[in-house]
DNA sequence: CCAGTCTCGGAGAGCGCTCTCGCCGAATTC
DNA sequence: GAATTCGGCGAGAGCGCTCTCCGAGACTGG
């Protein structure tokens, strides 16, 4: 720690401070503390409409119709509110704007997830899914000029600070990701009619748009890449069974092997962790010696499954072929690297920000949902 | 035209009502008085400041007041306006209050990445330390009542937009997650004089806050497991020397080493990938066969590493012991489980937000740098 | 050549909020 | 009890922007 930077002061803190935490005034109830408005004529802060205005020699309105390019300007007056909008270096006030149009140019990102029981959450950022959603909507956002606003809702009361942001037009719309089949969030978006859209089929049918992948064609793939592998003998390990997409993998799996012949594929349920593939794998094998292949709802049980596979002796694929779902990236670092049913979560997360915004901008907009198909990313386990 | 303003003045009830049953209201009748300057009574949508006044038969100032806690206000008249606030359902509008105390409440957060060359991007969403790092921000935020905006900064006009959006008033400050040393973005937003904090030392000394990781000590403790496991000839693979962690990493490692009898670390080269760790670690091969102990500067290259390794038909960790850094997810599934330094990503993204915070707060605050301790994840490669 | 039509810039009214200032009534003082 | 202080509420002025309405000038047609 010698090497400290030329910066300044460097208070240098080997443990999170939790001295700075105090260093602030006391906040007030609630909000932010404020500070007093200035006079502000123009010259300290940045330049506004009015401001380019004067310099350009023409009207507020007039700049603000070049600003938005809302009705015809004469090319001349255009081209001086240009070089005027340069000079001056200005910049729209989003907050201005957004008090008159009621539109923000921000959606919220929610990210939903646990119940307020004794767990601090269910949300797990490290999971690389989150950042792949997070960034294949910010892909279909930048273009539009919309920014991404991020919100957890664990508690009701976060989902009520979601809800009641989106009312007073804190933010367009909301994109939804939940990490359980009973979510709330969805509900009380429809029931206050705000624009959003969610990731994956709400558990209940409900009138809001929805992005998924077809579940059901992911683990039938998955089902007749075991079989023509040869396959004979194949288990399954199922998410949580509330989450419809879970439900959708397993029986699009076990409807699959029935038509290849196996009618009866043993099954036990994981709730999409490491150790639950391990523990499913385990009692499987209990069960069932013989078996050949597994079919993993996600690629953390695949993995664990694979781990308990080994632990017992067998090789992985040789012995037993192992499938997962989700092509996350770490089933692409494991050894064997993972097998395992892709969806394209960047497009669907892409595809909600897309009608997300079709919708604001046009409130009438039919609920609509749209599937995506999976493919299979075939590596070493199977 | 009717029923328009004859009965218009009971509009504020009926909005009360309305709000509070959360239905859907037809939206009134456009077309009639639109147009007009109306006293403006039933709005589009949310009660506003004035409605609440109304029914809580206060003034504005008086709601405000007690909605942001400012000064002293009677007991009785502030249970009023409470009450009034519940009834009406009232939420204050943000753009508003920004436009006049200059506060949003909202930080940017930049995940600034490549150059605008070849490549897309050279930001990779998928990867766990982007999710971990705005997951720690949002649990330092949130209990401040801030949200924080997605911003990708890859492009000039990307920075440029950056710049704008903050000098505006768009966002309070900015929270920057580089993922090149020599990031322009840091540069910028000190130019600007704009309230920023990025993550980890920049590549050149800059009057900016940031919050980083003891990489020498985390090396340090890397070499000291080595060693005490009974190491004797080690070797490195580092990552691009131009980012100011590897090269702490790199030597902090080297002179760990030399403390404790090896002077000379052989070391290689990577770019933090998966597939750089690989080749790194097969030319290291070639050239020092009776290696038995090797740093990769991330997890990532460690794991390629291993596979070059074991692809050498070295066993780890009992030919050749493995090392990695980030403590990442990935490390934790794969087989044999990585041992690796962990930096503790959350805890630090937390005290960004709380710098910047502060800074906001007080913009005469001075500039900081806050550094954690690593600790080492003892699992089983090394 | 004049009425009619069209084009395009300016004036001005707010959007919902905060905050300064002034005023009133109650508490305090001598 | 009158003068003074002071706490606390209301009035009102904007914050920077958009947008409607209006009017002036340019153009068209008969």
């Amino acid at each position: 720690m010698a090497d400290e930077p030329g910066v300044g002061s460097a208070s240098v803190d080997s443990r999170a401070g939790a001295a700075l935490a105090g260093t602030l005034e006391a906040t007030p109830p609630s909000g932010l503390p404020v500070g007093p408005a200035l006079p502000t004529i123009s010259g300290s802060g940045a330049p506004t409409l009015e401001d380019v205005a004067r310099v350009a020699g023409v009207s507020r309105a007039t700049v603000s119709r070049v600003v938005n390019g809302q009705r015809r300007v004469a090319a001349d007056i255009q081209a001086v509110v240009r070089e005027a909008i340069a000079t001056t270096g200005y910049v729209p006030n989003l907050a201005a704007r957004s008090l008159v149009t009621r539109r923000t140019g921000a959606v919220i990102v929610v990210v939903s997830g646990a119940e307020e029981q004794g767990s601090p959450s269910t949300i797990d950022f490290a999971d690389p899914f989150f950042g792949r959603v997070v960034g294949g909507m910010l892909r279909a956002l930048r273009p539009r000029d919309v920014d991404p606003v991020l919100m957890l809702a664990e508690t009701d009361s976060d989902r009520a600070r979601v809800i009641s942001s989106l009312r007073n037009g804190n933010a367009d719309g909301a994109l939804v990701v939940s990490t359980r089949g009973d979510d709330p969030m969805p509900g009380l978006l429809v029931e206050a009619g705000l624009p959003a859209v969610v990731f994956a089929r709400p558990g209940r049918p409900i009138p809001l748009s929805f992005v998924d992948v077809a579940n059901r064609d992911g683990a039938r793939l998955a089902a007749e890449h075991l079989v023509a592998r040869g396959c004979r003998h194949v288990a399954a390990i199922s998410g949580p069974l509330d989450v419809p997409s879970a439900q959708d993998r397993l029986s699009g799996f076990q409807d699959a092997m029935a038509r290849h012949g196996q009618a009866f594929v043993p099954t036990v349920g994981g709730n999409f962790t490491y150790e639950s593939g391990v523990a499913a794998m385990t009692s499987l094998l209990a069960e069932y010696g013989d078996l050949d292949g597994v079919f993993a709802s996600n690629d953390l049980m695949a993995l664990g499954a694979i781990e308990a596979l080994q632990a017992s002796g067998r090789r992985v694929p040789d012995d037993v072929r192992v499938i997962g779902f989700d092509d996350s990236s770490v089933g692409a670092v494991s050894r064997p690297a993972l097998t395992s049913v892709r969806q394209p979560i960047e497009e669907m997360a892409a595809e909600m920000a897309r009608i997300l915004l079709d919708t604001i901008a046009d409130p009438g907009r039919r609920v609509t949902s749209t599937i995506f198909e999976p493919t299979l990313r075939i590596r070493d386990s199977a």
